[in-house]
DNA sequence: TGTACATCAGTGAACGCGCGTTCACTGATGTAC
DNA sequence: TGTACATCAGTGAACGCGCGTTCACTGATGTAC
């Protein structure tokens, strides 16, 4: 259960080792739990062992330490999106084009469904929000889930089902429908929907998106 | 600026007269400035010019001042796209359809960036999202913003636009798209966007949703 | 190889803050006779 | 019409809580000679 470091268990040496790595993970988890409200400076602290105070050795201040479990956050969506788009089988450009777009859209609804509280740190926090870096993250390819979106979309233009004139911006449009979709499910009125029927729902807003950039 | 009670100007009267009102349009200013989060109930009848546990004699606990809140906050957003509607030209069945489609989207984000404080405090309280009660706040006409949406996707599906097959579940498709991208704009990547720009890709949202339902 | 000492990484105690909430109360209001 | 009194709507003071953060400190580590 507990992760890099053993909780509470009183440690043999005065100095941690690796304490800037153990709090960052005792701040993941927080945020896996209550979402960016719960990343609690103190508690991830006290769940490291270790005294409040010790924290400021290696974090500024709390927002220093809740903007490193955000990216982090990021950092594992783009990982999970990132695992989807590699495992699309070969095909013709215009399937491929498809085949991403729609790997990028379920990776990133299952992401949200699977980790809801990392999702909100991902995306709620104003530093993230600001500076945009939410979409600079990226997975082990070094790509960013927004990069994967638009390799997609330009496969989408290259293989001729989408009109030139209507790629700008496609990013947005894409990632507005499947964000809000998302938040439908985890927090909104399709919070009770179970989990198949969510997926499901899923391909269709995905359906829908494709429809609005290939439709004549 | 300040609406419906004097605030730290003394009472003539040892009574208020209306305070649960007062402290409602309390905090729904505060929910304005700074989202649900800073709807305090202490900052509330500091406000109105009344001790902290007066709030007691009217709301059982801050959640239920919060709770009115948002019920308000929605209330107004459903008044806002009320109004849209309302406003649409009589034409064809299609024409119209469209046009309603339109007008809730249009509004929606509208009211999004208008006051993105309302906007939060609508959408992100536990209360009204567990309950959809989000979805049943009415304007003056008594209907909806889902209600109104469900007009104009009947109307679709009527008008022979969209394939009946595609109608369950096309209020969430739409939702979702509308939802999201409001976010995009008022907390995400699309922060930045000066308002002509934001309005002129809300419209490209809408134009795919409506894509999206009526694409062979 | 051993030792002096600067540096680093932690501790312990305390702070001020603002919050929600509860207690026992008092002034104002309105109704019964 | 005047008065007694129950009820209602506020007050004032205080609580405990947990937070982020700062202070002066001490134990551990590693490097220079």
């Amino acid at each position: 259960m507990r992760p890099v470091t053993t909780p509470d268990a009183p440690r043999s040496s005065y100095h941690h080792g690796d304490l800037r790595h153990a709090l960052l993970e005792a701040g993941i988890d927080l945020a896996r739990e209550g979402g960016p409200d719960a990343v609690v400076l103190r508690e991830a602290t006290r769940r490291v062992g270790v005294s409040p105070n010790a924290a400021y050795r290696h974090f500024a201040d709390r927002d220093a330490l809740l903007s490193a479990v955000s990216d982090a956050a990021l950092a594992m969506l783009a990982t999970s999106i990132d695992a989807l788009f590699d495992g699309i089988p070969h095909g013709t450009a215009e399937a491929n084009a498809r085949a991403q777009l729609r790997a990028v859209g379920t990776g990133y609804v299952a992401f949200a469904l699977d980790q809801p509280g990392l999702f909100h740190a991902a995306f709620f926090v104003p530093t993230n929000l600001e500076t945009s870096s939410a979409a600079s993250k990226t997975g082990p390819s070094g790509r960013s889930p927004l990069d994967l979106l638009t390799v997609a979309l330009d496969e989408f233009v290259a293989s001729g089902i989408m009109p030139a004139q209507r790629r700008p911006q496609a990013e947005f449009l894409a990632w507005s429908s499947v964000h809000g979709f998302a938040l439908l499910l985890i927090d909104g009125p399709l919070r009770a929907l179970p989990r198949e029927q969510a997926d499901a729902v899923t391909q269709r807003v995905i359906d829908m998106v494709e429809a609005g950039f290939t439709a004549p």
